[in-house]
DNA sequence: CCAGACGTTGTT
DNA sequence: GTCTGG
DNA sequence: CCAGACGTTGTT
DNA sequence: GTCTGG
């Protein structure tokens, strides 16, 4: 087993799960959907978000009160981290969220949304990789369980980080991979948001999408390269 | 007490 | 094979 | 997650 | 910061 110290966050044995996805939504329905008020940043299509990038993610302003978008580094780093790592996870399993020291803090008193319209998934094909496209059926936005943190350097530099929660698979994504985002229901927003909802109940909320809910389809390699982050990223597989 | 780790998924 | 970059 | 680099000295 | 291992 290699090193884990925090300096040092390389991944020996493989990669994390929910890894890749997509975020293509008008600005008003994002504002309609959750629930944002005033001014929002111009919300570029991004049909191919990856590790290490910056995403869009929704939380509560100081006031605790109104909801609004930020922007963070997805890669969690932790604050009592002594250096930011290259590859800080991605993911934070819901099952020990409580246990497991990166994560315990940011789950009980950071916690955000993720909004997206999609997750991929990858299918080992001999040795090709066929990725998939998951989405609510009819399409629409979805929110994935999302912490985050704030990193300070030793010069006082700030690094906002974050990861997405996962849970086990549904019946729809379980042939691919075993886990999957936690995707929060509409009704579910303000609970995960509120600082003072009871850990019991946040659980609660962490728990695998229905498969009916949700579709699947076969798109092309144009996703798997990072450089490609435009509407071919779901052109249909030949 | 101090030192050192602190993670995920996937593959074997 | 392993690590970095996106 | 996948793609792509993976090295040196010396020259532009 | 907090926990585990020695």
């Amino acid at each position: 087993m290699a090193s884990l110290d925090p300096t040092n966050w390389q991944n020996p044995l493989g990669q994390a799960m929910c890894g890749r996805y997509q975020f293509v939504a008008d600005q008003k329905d994002v504002a309609d959907h959750f629930g944002l008020v005033g001014d929002l940043p111009a919300l570029q299509p991004r049909y191919n978000v990856a590790p290490t990038q910056v995403v869009v993610v929704v939380g509560l302003k100081p006031d605790g009160q109104q909801r609004g978008l930020a922007l963070l580094r997805w890669g969690l780093i932790p604050r009592w981290a002594k250096e930011p790592g290259k590859h800080p996870p991605i993911n934070a399993r819901a099952e020990t969220l409580l246990e497991k020291p990166t994560f315990r803090d940011s789950f009980k008193q950071r916690r955000c949304l993720v909004p997206a319209t999609g997750f991929y998934e990858w299918e080992k094909v001999g040795r090709r990789k066929a990725p998939h496209h998951f989405r609510l059926a009819g399409g629409g936005l979805m929110a994935f369980a999302g912490l985050w943190d704030v990193w300070a350097g030793p010069d006082g530099a700030k690094l906002a980080t974050c990861c997405v929660v996962t849970v086990p698979a549904n019946r729809l994504v379980e042939p691919l991979h075993d886990r999957m985002p936690a995707v929060l229901a509409r009704e579910d927003f303000a609970a995960w948001l509120d600082p003072t909802t009871p850990v019991c109940d946040l659980q609660a909320l962490l728990r695998p999408y229905p498969a009916e809910g949700m579709e699947a389809l076969v798109v092309g390699p144009a996703v798997n390269n990072v450089r490609n982050d435009g509407p071919e990223c779901l052109a249909p597989a030949a």
